[in-house]
DNA sequence: TCTGGGGTCCTAGGACCC
DNA sequence: TCTGGGGTCCTAGGACCC
C-alpha cells in the first residue's frame, strides 16, 4: 500500500483566531505578542509583508506598527487553545488516524484511500474555514518531512488553492523544488545545522539529499540522517496517535519588573510552582525531582548575566502543593543572592511518574492531600493559598492588548447584535 | 525603559562497576 | 619506564520544534 500523510497547518493561527472574533481585523496587518508583550510570535500576511520578522522585540517595531496601522494583540492562550480543539475535532473526521502535532498543526493518515485526495482535502479545508473561520493549508507526501515541505508549497503558491501533494511531482520538478529550499528551512534542521552544512558546501535541500550519509551522521547526528531519509521518501518518523506521557513540566516567566528582594522572587516562584503542580494534578502524575532557576537579563549591558539553579530529588514521588511549595523556598534560599536583578525564573518538575501511593516529604503516607486534591479538582480556579503566594505582585507581567476570552469566559462571550 | 514559554530528543562525558 | 577495557547509568547542555 502506498503511504500517504497529510499535514494540515493553520495559516497564521493566532492572528486568524483574533480575526474570527473581530472581523474588522480582516485585511488589516496584525501581530500577536508573547507573554509580557515581549516579542512578536504571530503575524498576519499583511504584517509579514511589512517586513516584521518573527520573534522581533515589540519595542523595536512599535513605531513601524503605529505608522502602518498594525493592530497589536497580547496573546490569549485560552482562546487559541479552545479554537485549536474545534479545528482538530473537524480534522479527525477525515481519517481514522490523527496526530495532533501542535496547537495549529495535525498530521493524518490517508494511506490506501482510493479517492481523489486533492478534492477530499479541499473539502476539509473548506469545512474548517466554514465552521471555525480558521484558514488552513494541506500538504501531502509519503513521509512527514515531505508532507511538511508540501505544506510550505501549498501556502506559498496561490495556484494550488491551499492543497498540494508533493508525490505528484515528476522527479525533475521535485529536484527543482528541492533546489529552491534552503537547508535551514528543512523541518528538523535549524540555524546551527545550516552553518555546519554551509561550511561543507551544502546550501539547499537537493545538495543535502545528495550528501554522504555517514558524513551527515558525523557532523549533525542521527536525527539529521532521519530527515535526509524522509526527504528521499523513506519513512522514519511514525505518526504518534496517542499523546505520549509528559516527561517534564515547566512553569517559567519573565517578570514584569526586575526583582531584587528575596520575598518578591519567592512569591514569583511559589506562584509558578502552583501552576506546575496544577498541571501535575490534571495529568495524574507525581514527580521525583524538582528544579528552580532564576536568571538576570541576558540582554542587559549594566550587569553580568547569571543563571542560578538548584535541583532536589525525592525518595518517593510528590504531587501536591502542600508537599512541593515549601521546597521551592528552601531551594531558592540556596541560590538567591542579593546583588542581582532577576528578570526571569521558573520551576521544572522532572522524573514524572503515574500517580500511585501518595507520600509526604518524609516518605509517610500523606492523607491530608486527598481532600485538598478533591477541592482543587472541584474547581480548578479555587485553591488554598500558601502564604508565599501573597506579596506585591511586582513579578506579574503586563498584557495590555489582550482580546477578550470570547469562548471560555461567560463575561467575555461575544454577543451578536 | 522594553527581547516568550513549554516541550522533545540526542550526545558527550563523568561516575561507577567488575 | 610501562597505569585496562568494557559496560551501564545519569545528567547537563545543545539543538530543534511550535
Amino acid at each position: 500500500m502506498i503511504k500517504k500523510l497529510a499535514l494540515i497547518d493553520c495559516n497564521n493561527f493566532y492572528a486568524s483566531c483574533e480575526r474570527t472574533f473581530n472581523p474588522k481585523l480582516n485585511g488589516v496587518p496584525i501581530v500577536v505578542l508573547s507573554n509580557n508583550d515581549g516579542c512578536v510570535i504571530a503575524r498576519s500576511n499583511e504584517a509579514k509583508a511589512l517586513g516584521i520578522p518573527m520573534g522581533e522585540p515589540y519595542f523595536k517595531m512599535r513605531d513601524l506598527a503605529k505608522a502602518n496601522g498594525v493592530v497589536v494583540c497580547s496573546s490569549n492562550y485560552a482562546l487559541y487553545g479552545d479554537m485549536s480543539n474545534r479545528v482538530m475535532r473537524i480534522i479527525e473526521r477525515y481519517s481514522p488516524e490523527q496526530e495532533v502535532y501542535s496547537i495549529d498543526e495535525s498530521f493524518i493518515n490517508l494511506s490506501g484511500m482510493s479517492i481523489d485526495l486533492i478534492k477530499y482535502m479541499q473539502q476539509l479545508k473548506k469545512q474548517v474555514k466554514n465552521w471555525t473561520g480558521i484558514p488552513v493549508c494541506v500538504g501531502m507526501g509519503r513521509t512527514k518531512v515531505l508532507a511538511k515541505l508540501a505544506n510550505r508549497v501549498a501556502k506559498k503558491y496561490a495556484k494550488f488553492n491551499g492543497v498540494f501533494d508533493i508525490d505528484e511531482l515528476p522527479k525533475a520538478r521535485f529536484n527543482n523544488l528541492l533546489k529552491t529550499v534552503d537547508v535551514g528551512d528543512i523541518w528538523g534542521l535549524g540555524s546551527k545545522s545550516k552553518i555546519k552544512l554551509n561550511a561543507l558546501g551544502l546550501s539547499n535541500a537537493l545538495e543535502f539529499c545528495g550528501a554522504n550519509k555517514s558524513l551527515i551522521q558525523s557532523v549533525l547526528g542521527v536525527s539529521a540522517v532521519r530527515i535526509q531519509k524522509e526527504l528521499l521518501g523513506e519513512s522514519c518518523l511514525a505518526l504518534e496517535l496517542l499523546r505520549p506521557a509528559k516527561k517534564q513540566i515547566v512553569s517559567s516567566r519573565s517578570f514584569g519588573h526586575s526583582l531584587v528582594s528575596f520575598d518578591e522572587v519567592n512569591q514569583a516562584l511559589t506562584c509558578l510552582a502552583r501552576k506546575a503542580v496544577n498541571k501535575l494534578v490534571v495529568d495524574h502524575l507525581g514527580c521525583l525531582s524538582m528544579s528552580v532557576f532564576i536568571r538576570t537579563n541576558p540582554f542587559s549591558k549594566k550587569q553580568a548575566y547569571v543563571n542560578f539553579s538548584k535541583s532536589i530529588k525525592f525518595v518517593n514521588p510528590l504531587y501536591s502543593d502542600r508537599a512541593l511549595l515549601p521546597v521551592v523556598s528552601q531551594l531558592l534560599r540556596q541560590i538567591y543572592q542579593t546583588q542581582h536583578q532577576f528578570y526571569k525564573g521558573g520551576i521544572v518538575l522532572t522524573r514524572l511518574v503515574p500517580r500511585g501511593a501518595q507520600y509526604d516529604l518524609f516518605g509517610r503516607v500523606d492523607k491530608g492531600t486527598l481532600t485538598l486534591d478533591k477541592a482543587s479538582h472541584k474547581s480548578l480556579l479555587s485553591h488554598v493559598i500558601s502564604a508565599n503566594e501573597i506579596g506585591n505582585n511586582r513579578w506579574l507581567s503586563n498584557a495590555e492588548h489582550r482580546s477578550p476570552r470570547y469562548t471560555t469566559q461567560w463575561q467575555e462571550l461575544l454577543l451578536v447584535e
